[in-house]
DNA sequence: ATGAAAGCGCTAACAG
DNA sequence: CTGTTAGCGCTTTCAT
């Protein structure tokens, strides 16, 4: 057409604010350019961080985000999915709580990329705890703790899975005792729970599955009059936003959650793009964050001598 | 038609996994079922914590929730505005950085509901900061402090106005010395920078504009070796999720920040069921929360006494 | 090259 | 009260 045409055209659609419907586009097109998340709590600040990269992301790609709290709840983590499955053209389920079978079931409706989560014929971007809990343990028994206690988290969580396994490899090489408490809630009021249970154990040292249990741990155990880190050392998990400057005692692996939002909805893009591409899972490297505090314990207590009361000696709890 | 039809065509329609699609019914009804919400900054935590509550509320009433952060950017704030308004029945946007004939110009675009903003003609959630900040002056004058800084947030926030507006009616009501600084960044960091400027004030009390920066203050206040609050006190605001456990030694100005998110979008399904119907305003209260370590400040400083340097006598910064 | 028409999946308004 | 039809706003295909 003639460019004279043209200008006026588009002249003309901008005086009536004219605006293309997505639904309609989309009725047609059959792609909605949506894209759904899924989180367990945002109440817990893992989850914002990776949300902000992957909205971040999905908007680079002109992509929108609908987001779901699912409140821990694999009831509804289901019905949100499903849900979201009708107007878009992927989901990503962070922590997924769902079972194996669950996730299958869900990958009819749409296209999945999970976070924190393996799964068989889905992709996924998984954090590698297990290297980082070796880093944690191995930097424990530098300090010349004997007795490692773990403060375990959801039971179905991945994550939770490979920081038991991280753990079991970490004591097995430095030869000393890990023993697993819980699980809890990852939450600070359970970490404040806990912190009673670890002093019960006589440990001088304690890994939390996060870093909001590990707080919680902290505070318990100033309330207690315990010394950190000089009677007991914490370390916590992913480093969230305000771990750090919240108490510099709290050592903590470190975890990129923005970038593993990122590459989340990179994976989903290249699954949207190349619908029968292979499966793709990528692994994000994990680094353990010693702060000023976190000096040596007592040698007293290095040896792994109780000091509260004599601690059983068929503790079942001891892994290795 | 007859119950057995009903039941077979159910059967098929299941068997068949059959869901309505909501872009061709949106297409005729008119309506999406979606609700956006705009947030500045997911980093900061008390958008998660009105987000929560908004998502909670939203999905009860069947709607689902677009997200989108504008990273403190009102370009990009009006852009994911206008960009949600196609597939979204209302948005609420908080904390809102645009000028008023900005959003005046987005109210014709879709439905809006404000929180953390005022704007004429349009419905929106209010914390009452200014309140709370008359609380957190009133604590201080009763501590015995005769000199109060006030680490100002970002300009164009309409609760940076409110919280200045309580800082000087407080400031006059109990005869003391209100000296403002900033506006800063209401970040961690941002706090940390401000400390310094507060102890080359000489001041015995802070009040940030939030809890990240008072919890900055606290953190370099602590790398400087001065002891809270026996030499100063450090009030923040909103008592964000992790406040709290963060530092006992911060005092806060809660304010109700999952409530807010759900009454915003309760203001939202209201302009939605009555198009036609008067502008709702909604009023949240504040309420003032002293941790345990909020002692008085020594005879000294609390006189006003200069500790570290003169203070030069023009302060072009007191308010009253 | 440009323009007309079919149809995506649903709901509303209609006719039977 | 049931069953049929028009049309929402686009994109894609087909005819001109």
């Amino acid at each position: 057409m003639r460019e004279e045409t043209l200008v006026r055209v588009l002249a003309v659609a901008e005086e009536l604010r004219y605006r293309p419907s997505r639904a309609a586009r989309s009725l047609t097109t059959g792609r909605t350019g949506n894209i759904g998340v899924v989180v367990p709590d945002l109440g817990n600040p893992f989850f914002p961080a990776v949300l902000k990269g992957a909205q971040a992301r999905a908007r680079e790609a002109n992509y929108s985000v609908f987001l779901a709290d699912s409140e821990e709840n694999p009831r509804l983590e289901m019905e949100l999915v499903r849900e979201m499955a009708r107007q878009v053209d992927g989901v990503v389920i962070c922590s997924s709580r769902l079972s194996e079978p669950q996730l299958q079931q869900l990958r009819r409706d749409t296209t999945l990329v999970l976070l924190n989560r393996r799964v068989a014929g889905t992709s996924g971007v998984l954090l590698d705890s297990a290297r980082g809990m070796r880093q944690a343990v191995e930097h424990l028994a530098a300090l010349g703790h004997r007795r490692i206690g773990f403060l375990a988290g959801p039971v179905h969580s991945w994550s939770n899975r490979e920081r038991r396994r991280g753990l079991r490899a970490g004591a097995r090489s430095h030869a000393l005792d890990a023993i697993e408490l819980g699980s809890f809630a990852p939450t600070f009021e359970a970490g404040q729970h806990a912190a009673d249970l670890v002093l019960a154990r006589d440990l001088t040292a304690v890994i939390a599955y996060n870093d909001l249990m590990a707080l919680g741990v902290l505070s318990r155990l100033a309330d207690r009059g315990v010394v950190v880190p000089d009677e007991v050392s914490v370390v916590g998990f992913d480093n969230i936003p305000m771990a750090g400057m919240a108490n510099p005692h709290l050592t903590t692996v470190a975890l990129p959650l923005e970038p593993s939002g990122r590459v989340a909805i990179e994976l989903l893009l290249e699954q949207l793009a190349h619908p029968g591409a292979s499966v793709h899972e990528e692994m994000l490297g994990a680094q353990l964050i010693v702060r000023a505090s976190t000096g040596p314990v007592p040698s007293g207590s290095a040896t792994g001598t109780p000091r509260r009361r004599a601690a059983g000696n068929a503790d079942p709890a001891i892994v290795k």
